[in-house]
DNA sequence: GAGCCTCGAGTTCC
DNA sequence: CTCGAGGCTC
């Protein structure tokens, strides 16, 4: 049997997955043998976890090739600073915000519009207020609770199947329902039991938890499930995820029948007809809001007809039948103690207030990004001045408005600065843009540690053990300048000083030297992993101006091989040549991603730093992902009208099957639906010998 | 050419 | 999470 320990989870191959999955049982139970019984631990238990991880990325990659003694079915026989991943049959979606009353009126116009539907029409809505709490995920087979999982990202979360169970109010079964059913919710605390644990920290010594929700996400997280079992957390339920048979129709419906289930459910739950009654029910709802013994944080809204939910669909990460109307954001009054600018990896200049501590929004706050030259000029914002802050979207702090009546003395204008303040190079604005931008390039040191940081970053190379603070660490020492050197680490570190080895070497460094090379080892095991990496992930840690995860991946998909793509990229330096148009007619590339591509290839050190890295690394072809729809990895052009569904609907429904929509019919084009009344669009599409479908042939191949 | 939508880049705190 | 900007659609 070949290793396959080095190998990424995301190229491993169906068979060598399941070698895999067995070996890391064995492994993983030997060590359970050994953890559990007198004799010492062989492992560290970082390298343990590293092993249940794995497990557990390669069971949500290929769920059908679950053992029955897979480890991650006994869950908590082993201490284990990782909860296993459990991938979700459907997706947990995040919601839309709204903050104003108008976009909520937009919100209900827009659900029309995309419908269909008559003015007079009236759109019920359910609105319930939206709890400060964490997503879950509760799973019954059999009317069975077999499976509890986080949110996570919304594709995978982690199993904490054993602290749901202890959660009081939840059924443990549920009679007269299907076969499947995930049922979701919020998890939350409340006042008493928030009040209650900190007497019981306290008392014990320890630190008290600040705000409820982070309460509440250390209860739910506890290794030790009896410990959630005494912290009275609550859940009310709200939505639902994989179900074997639905017999509801309508958010409300679904409300009453798992209410009979026993699921609790938000009492203030209401069904509203109308944009009066919604707003009316927001207000009601948040003059409520300090009374009531949870915390809310703004109101959602549903639209309660199952099959309008259906033809809306989502767009990327929300509905497009929910909205989530947030309560103003708390606001609080402190300090600047000073203005601070950054440079980010493009050379972009950030302005960043430090402040006086001060808590808002549930935490404390000392560092808020002021955003760019003109927000600072147009709130007048000077150091030393008193200002209101409050927290965007619960979330990122940002400096609202100066108290210019408190400031003391004629403090002087911010003069940001036009000279970057790591590298000296001009700062420039270029016209119509809002940053200002260190022009230094390759010889501006932030530049290049930050690359250096978006290299390793979780989306790109996502190296364990080479986080933010080691890759600054090697580049301040000197011993990584370039992405390249990343792996050519463990060779540097195996020779004698005197050869140009690194002094000392890594593993002799620090106060326990035993641990220290552990790491060390765990390092190198981590960068060898990562030889074999994706042509879209590598593009993406490139770090091309406007190249992000989802160009980068339309790239791989485009021109298949690194060779192929960088080809392409010396080839199109003339804007009039075929490489060039080839690129452009990518859809979502337009000239200016094309001309940052090809100035980027253009430029000698970069060709250097992909020639490198293509000499240490294997860099794998892109891979069409397996998808069961005939029209995956399709382009498809819809042209004419359409009875059934508007073209919104149709567009959205094919993107969900892995097809990508365009606009016109080109030689790049599958398939062709023609509604009535097409014109050229239906003659190009012969003229080409494209495949072409009426409406109910598009029907009967997606199948609905 | 305007208005939408999507993507990229930067940021905070735990 | 937000903002700005790029790309696409009408």
């Amino acid at each position: 049997m070949s290793d396959l320990r080095g190998i990424a989870v995301e190229s491993l191959k169906k068979t060598q997955a399941e070698q895999e999955l067995k070996r890391l049982a064995q492994e993983i139970s030997a060590h359970d043998g050994l953890y559990h019984g007198d004799d010492a631990p062989e492992i560290s238990d970082q390298a343990y976890d590293a092993l249940r991880r794995r497990n557990g990325d390669i069971e949500a990659r290929f769920p059908d090739l679950i053992r029955d003694d897979s480890p991650s079915k006994n869950v908590g026989a082993a201490p284990s600073t990782a909860f296993t991943k459990v991938r979700h049959a459907q997706a947990m979606l995040s919601l839309d915000n709204a903050f104003g009353d108008d976009e909520v009126s937009e919100f209900i116009a827009r659900v029309r519009r995309f419908l269909g539907l008559a003015e007079d029409e009236a759109v019920a809505l359910v609105a319930e207020p939206k709890i400060d709490g964490l997503s879950a995920s509760l799973r019954y087979e059999a009317g069975k609770f077999v499976q509890g999982a986080t949110r996570g990202d919304g594709t995978t979360g982690e199993d904490i199947t054993a602290n749901l169970a202890t959660l009081f109010g939840l059924p443990k079964t549920i009679s007269g329902a299907p076969d499947v059913l995930e049922v979701r919710g919020e998890v939350y605390m409340d006042r008493p039991a928030f009040e209650a644990l900190n007497i019981a920290q306290e008392a014990a010594g320890k630190p008290a938890y600040i705000n409820r929700r982070n309460a509440a996400a250390g209860s739910l997280r506890q290794l030790d499930a009896s410990i959630t079992g005494t912290r009275n957390l609550g859940f009310f339920a709200y939505s639902w995820g994989e179900v074997s048979d639905r017999t509801w129709d309508t958010q409300w419906d679904f409300l009453k029948q798992i209410s009979k289930w026993k699921f609790p459910t938000n009492p203030l739950t209401k069904r509203c007809e109308s944009l009066d009654e919604v707003l009316k029910y927001y207000a009601d709802i948040g003059a409520k809001r300090g009374d009531l013994e949870y915390d809310i944080d703004g109101i959602v809204y549903k639209v309660d007809r199952l099959d309008w939910q259906e033809r809306l669909g989502h767009v990327s990460h929300h509905p497009r039948w929910a909205l989530a109307h947030k309560f103003p954001a708390e606001q609080a009054e402190t300090k600047i103690l000073k203005i601070e600018v950054q440079v980010g990896r493009t050379g972009a200049i950030t302005p960043v207030a430090r402040l006086e501590p001060v808590f808002v929004g549930g935490v404390m706050v000392s560092n808020a990004t002021l955003h760019n030259e003109d927000n600072i000029r147009e709130k007048d914002i000077r150091e030393g001045d008193t200002v209101i802050i409050q927290r965007a979207g619960d979330v990122i702090p940002q400096v609202v408005e100066a108290v210019t009546e408190k400031r003391k003395g004629r403090p002087p204008k911010f003069k940001y600065p036009q000279v970057c303040p790591e590298c000296g190079s001009a700062a420039v604005r270029e016209e119509g843009e809002a940053v200002r931008r260190c022009t230094g390039g390759l010889i501006c040191p932030a530049q290049r540690k930050e690359r250096l940081r978006h290299f390793v970053s979780r989306d790109a190379f996502d190296i364990p053990g080479l986080g933010e603070k080691q890759i600054f660490q090697f580049w301040e020492e000197g011993l990584i300048k370039e992405p390249a050197d990343i792996f050519d680490l463990e060779r540097c570190n195996s020779l004698p000083a005197d050869q140009g080895g690194i002094d000392p070497p890594l593993q002799d460094r620090g106060a326990e030297p035993g641990k220290r090379a552990k790491s060390v080892a765990n390092l190198f095991a981590g960068i060898a992993a990562r030889r074999d990496i994706s042509l879209e992930r590598f593009l993406y840690a490139l770090g091309i101006r406007h190249v992000g995860q989802t160009t980068g991946r339309l790239l791989a998909q485009n021109y298949g091989s690194l060779a192929g793509f960088r080809e392409a990229m010396t080839a199109a330096t003339d804007p009039d040549g075929e490489a060039w148009a080839h690129l452009e007619a990518i859809d979502g590339i337009g000239p200016i991603v094309a001309q940052a591509l090809v100035d980027f290839f253009a430029e000698g050190h970069n060709e250097k730093v992909v020639d490198d890295l293509d000499a240490a690394l294997t860099v794998q072809d892109f891979v069409q992902p397996d998808t069961d729809s005939p029209i995956a990895g399709k382009t498809v052009v819809f042209t004419g009208s359409l009875e059934t569904m508007t073209r919104d609907e149709a567009k959205a429904r094919a993107q969900s099957l892995g097809a990508k929509v365009a606009g016109s019919v080109s030689k790049k084009t599958d398939l062709v639906i023609l509604g009535p009344g097409s014109g050229s669009k239906g003659k190009k599409a012969t003229e080409l010998g494209i495949e072409t479908l009426d409406e109910q042939g598009w029907l009967d191949l997606i199948g609905g």
